[in-house]
DNA sequence: CCCTTGACGCGTT
DNA sequence: GAACGCGCCAAGG
């Protein structure tokens, strides 16, 4: 795991979320070592949402809610997306969370 | 250079 | 069991 940033850790999981799946800031942050700086990977997302190629829609907050909506071009937006994928979202709760939530720290660490 | 805020999470009251 | 507070790292004012 490159330690040159936190940021570059956070854009590289948060790259590979697939499809269809969701994780959390906290996960990202307890994966990456720092089990407390869910909210360092939030800030991070936030410039990873100008960067293409980086799903932050795919994050939500450790309860499934999407918290950072409001972040997107649009608040509907990241809904979209995740219904698009498959997502089941209903105001701003994802659906069946616990069974599409895509831990790196389950997923990857293997 | 110090203070405040931010897409969070968990412990304590 | 709900509400409040603290810690975490980074960035902007």
């Amino acid at each position: 795991m490159d330690k040159e940033s936190f940021f570059h850790d956070v854009y590289e999981v948060a790259r590979l979320i697939p499809k269809g799946r969701v994780t959390t800031y906290g996960a990202i942050a307890n994966y990456l070592g720092v089990k407390s700086a869910a909210r360092v990977v939030g800030w991070a997302m936030n410039g990873a949402i100008t960067i293409y190629g980086i799903p932050a829609h795919r994050v939500v907050n450790r309860i499934g809610i999407l918290t950072g909506k409001n972040h997107f071009a649009t608040p509907i937006v990241m809904q979209e997306l995740l219904e698009k994928e498959g997502v089941k979202v209903k105001d701003d709760q994802v659906l069946n969370f616990d069974q599409i939530l895509w831990d790196p720290m389950k997923e990857l660490r293997l």
